[in-house]
DNA sequence: CGCAATGTGTGCGTTACTCAACAACCTGAC
DNA sequence: GTCAGGTTGTTGAGTAACGCACACATTGCG
């Protein structure tokens, strides 16, 4: 891919997450994020509709990273494979932390909340073990906020904990469950 | 000045600093530096002839720069001009700790003391007061040489000192000369 | 030695980005 | 009301940077 749109899209992408660490995204003008991008305005538009546009691609690049490495951590128990999620989350910081923390992103939120049922969705049985009987749909729905609701601890204390303690601990709450 | 202009400069300049914290000057080639400035190769000789041409582009530059902060400071006493000075060295660390450690560099060390000296030649008077009779030249190359030796003392021994009282003590000095 | 690997400088056609300008739209102040 | 100031989305023309490829050094290794 071209370098040019590489880091067009970087630095404007990393231009909005910086802005709406300071000020409602509703106040954000597409000037200022060109302005924070050192970008010109018109190259903005050359790859997105407008901010709410930009702000959702946004949101789809990260949800399907952590898709991509969730399936590429298959393999792995919980504790691993919520590892490689809180090392991402720990990269990727000011965002993570934008976005469950500022109360109008709660659209992410609920996108997350997706993920982590779907991708919860072929861990669990109901047909045999300690979940035999159970709904499957209140058992991801359970564990799917359970996670969220921690990741969304963690970044409002200011991921005070390392990204291994969360990923072990929070693991070992999973593996027992499903 | 167009952005894409600006840019590319601004990230070749960089990356050949901080190359040179790295390695020998000769043993970098323009790959590694179109590499780390994360641009086509091409676009280094768009700008610049070779390697060579940007290391004295980039000296001649911070040399004119200080030049034109020197005039702009034309007014102060030395302690102010100084901290002027070592405000812009301090800004552009890297560049300077490298310009004055590498040994390959020592070109960069006379253009700057031939600039010192430059400059203070309209400070000197030697036709009255207490450097009445002495050589204009002496003095300018003694206090030069004092003056670039200071400043790369400081490089020398990480800037353990703050910008500001190297401008005064070194003020002090010289305007205790003058 | 040959020969593979790597770097250099250059030219090519394509494209992403640039700046400047535009009309249409809000918004607040007088 | 209206008028100035600012944002938006879009356009057009020019150009910097792109990737790619080439011929020609240079280097090191079997």
């Amino acid at each position: 891919m071209d370098r040019r749109v590489l880091k067009s899209q970087e630095a404007i992408k990393r231009a909005i997450i910086e802005l709406m660490t300071e000020k409602s995204f509703d106040d954000i003008t597409i000037r200022d994020i060109s302005d924070r991008a050192n970008v010109n305005r018109g190259t903005i538009y050359l790859h997105y509709m407008d901010k709410y546009d930009l702000l959702d691609k946004l949101i789809e690049e990260h949800i399907g990273n952590l898709r991509e490495l969730c399936h590429s951590a298959s393999e792995m128990t919980f504790q691993e494979g919520n590892y490689v999620w809180f090392e991402y989350f720990a990269a990727n910081h000011l965002f993570f932390t934008t976005m469950l923390n500022t109360k109008s992103a709660a659209y992410f939120r609920s996108r997350f909340l997706d993920l982590v049922v779907q991708e919860y969705k072929v861990e669990v049985d109901v047909t045999d073990g300690q979940n035999e009987g159970l709904s499957e749909d209140i058992i991801l729905q359970f564990f799917g906020a359970a996670v969220v609701g921690a990741v969304e601890w963690w970044f409002r204390n200011g991921m005070l904990l390392s990204p291994r303690v969360m990923a072990e601990q929070t693991g070992i709450l999973l593996d027992r469950n499903f």
